[in-house]
DNA sequence: AAGGGGATTGCCT
DNA sequence: GGCAATCCCCTTA
């Protein structure tokens, strides 16, 4: 398993977003390990996508976002659910890409402790609001850099082939037509197929 | 200082 | 399939 490092990161959004389905999601802490295949996520861009926290310029939420790459970036939204992004782009322009749903791998047991004991292994993480709670990501666990442990992403030594699928973007109401969701095609983790 | 909307989820019908 | 839950942040006054 190698962690993926800034110069992956500090890329094009899309191109990191695609590339990121299938890659493993790792936080370590307390003591247990939780980890799963990222199998759905989204390109949010900065001042050309009016559906980015950033397309309005910073603020001191948002600024995360216009930062260095490979940056965690955790938001609250509808008074109950926490979001994950990690940063994108070169420093100084605003990018991330939002997790969306996970393959869980390790830590199943924590995960259904965390969500309920009644939800299926499918149901763990098949969501943004699904993922953070399986981790117990809240916005402590934002600007933290996922470049080295205990919370970052990594690549398997052999990877399969992957089919990612584009499709786009999810609950959103802006800029609705534009093909910035991935996911790994055929993957019961995925939230919408 | 206050109001409105949001990158969602789960329960109820 | 519809809607409530519930809070933070941005916008405007």
């Amino acid at each position: 398993m190698k962690i993926l490092d800034r110069a992956f990161f500090g890329r094009n959004t899309q191109i990191v977003a695609a590339e990121l389905i299938g890659k493993i999601l790792v936080l370590n802490q307390g003591g247990s390990l939780v980890s799963g295949k990222i199998v759905e996520t989204e390109a949010y861009f900065g001042a050309d996508d009016p559906a980015s926290h950033a397309f309005r310029g910073v603020t001191p939420r948002n600024r995360v976002m216009f930062g260095p790459a490979g940056v965690s970036y955790v938001y609250f939204t509808y008074g109950n659910h926490h979001c994950l992004n990690i940063v994108t782009e070169a420093d100084g322009v605003a990018g991330a890409v939002l997790l969306r749903a996970l393959e869980p791998l390790s830590g199943l047991s924590i995960m259904k402790k965390r969500r309920g004991a009644k939800h299926q292994t499918t149901a763990l993480a098949n969501g943004p609001g699904k993922l953070t709670q399986a981790f117990g990501i809240t916005r402590d666990h934002s600007e933290i850099d996922m470049t080295r442990g205990p919370f970052f992403v990594a690549e398997k030594a052999e990877e399969g082939f992957v089919h990612v699928q584009t499709a786009k973007r999810i609950g959103i109401s802006a800029a609705q037509h534009l093909p910035y969701r991935f996911y790994l095609r055929g993957n019961p983790f995925v939230s919408v197929q």
